[in-house]
DNA sequence: CGCCTGCTTGATAGGATTCAATATAAGTGG
DNA sequence: CCACTTATATTGAATCCTATCAAGCAGGCG
């Protein structure tokens, strides 16, 4: 079973044997943690950096209102919390959604890996990936209709568990509820569900029990609009992997 | 008139001479933009970081359908676009809403910055900053009603404003018509439009020509139960200013 | 003065929520 | 292993919030 972050890491650059090594190291001791199970909470200030194994985690806020807002799923190879070497405390929480193998990666070991060029690049290109995620769930939260809204998450964890291996072309596990599904893209479960049948009868896509069967995805892709190129992924490999070299740019 | 980054970092912990010397000569030069003007747009690599001084710039995209959806707002002492070192192309677009000054630094001088640990790390806190800035955007358009957004956002401007000496308690300039209003909380211009008069009609804020006059910011602030925790301000000089260092936490 | 942009208003339609009830599945404990 | 309890999913009906369409108004500018 190849190491996710390693994995992941490696779509945006090459990284030589020590930065591998010291990867999987860091892997080396996970720990299992139940579903629906709080890993950081607000206003904690964790000591050590959090990190997916296995599973599937989400960040979330909850309001006054006792109203919830899923920020992002935190799928293998994820980080939970890079931030912690800067604020002083977590403006939101981050729980499992299913049964997750986690690493706590105490800091020294987080400040080794940035003291190495290449592996400190690769972190940072996955924290950006993390911000433009973001800004396109605004974008599906603020601009697109409910089915649709639902076709392009899919569409986005599908390409982010394929590049951990974790998803084929027709189908991939994504063990959470429709009201969760709800509190992700900012509409009522019930309407949740009638959107589901719709994708559904639309022969687009099949979702029970935590597994998302892609009947056609070039057709989702279509119905959303999916671009990836938020995700930095394919063209991650060109993206820019040096520093302060000053090569000429189109 | 003070430096609007030094300003807004040293929010963050205090910097010694050489760095705000570096900070000041850095913002130096700076060139006068027109209103909505693209100063970077999706696709394009740009050799230098952008940074607003003075004006008001935004984040946005614009989908297949015609759709914007507005990302962030750029005030003084804001980046535009720190990402530059390590992505290959923007994601996204910029461009001013009213005049604006921008300065264009070189990435050799953002380089030297962050060899300078106090200013590295406040920089790594702004971006921080924004990122979570950009999870209130989506509780606010995922949950929040029209009325109740559109207050949250101007609570949230008036206090980074605020920080920046760009916003008294009774008033400040916020120069964005209402369709751009619109394109930034996920309505129609017209739902904006009754919004704001509802929220007159409350006697909460008046907004007209880009000027936002708080009738009782106290009041307005209860109503979209502000919680300005995520822009890690007040708390900021609290903030963890170290990096490796081993102190214990609460 | 006329034009353009931005704001305002009314009427209508539609998407999404809420409420409520039912069905189905999943666990739990005796 | 079955009965009980809880969580999740599904369905229908009524309501509400927000969008759309369309028209009128105001102010700035050449």
């Amino acid at each position: 079973l190849p190491n996710p972050l390693l994995r992941k890491l490696e779509l945006f650059g090459p990284l030589n044997a020590g930065d591998k090594k010291f990867v999987d190291d860091a892997l080396a001791r996970a720990r299992t943690v139940a579903a629906h199970t709080d890993l950081i909470s607000e206003g904690q200030s964790p000591s050590d950096v959090h990190l997916v194994v296995e599973g599937l985690c989400c960040r979330y806020k909850i309001l006054p209102s006792g109203q919830r807002q899923i920020f992002a799923y935190l799928v293998p190879g994820d980080f939970c919390d890079l931030n912690v070497f800067i604020l002083r405390a977590m403006d939101h929480n981050i729980a499992t959604l299913a049964v997750s193998r986690i690493v706590e990666i105490p800091r020294d070991t987080i400040l080794a890996m940035v003291a190495r060029p290449q592996l400190a690049r690769a972190l940072w290109w996955a924290t950006l990936v993390d911000e433009a995620t973001l800004r396109e769930w605004l974008v599906n939260v603020g601009q697109r209709t409910a089915e649709i809204r639902i076709a392009h998450l899919f569409c986005e964890i599908h390409l982010r568990l394929s590049v951990v291996g974790q998803a084929d072309d027709r189908s991939f596990f994504f063990p959470v509820t429709q009201v969760e599904l709800a509190d992700t893209v900012g509409l009522s479960p019930v309407h949740v569900n009638r959107s589901l049948q719709s994708l559904r009868a639309r022969d687009l896509i099949d979702f029970k029990k935590g597994l998302v069967e892609l009947h056609d995805l070039g057709k989702l892709r279509k119905l959303c609009s999916f671009n990836p190129n938020y995700l930095h992924l394919e063209g991650g490999k060109l993206d820019r992997g040096d520093f302060g070299e000053d090569r000429p740019r189109s």
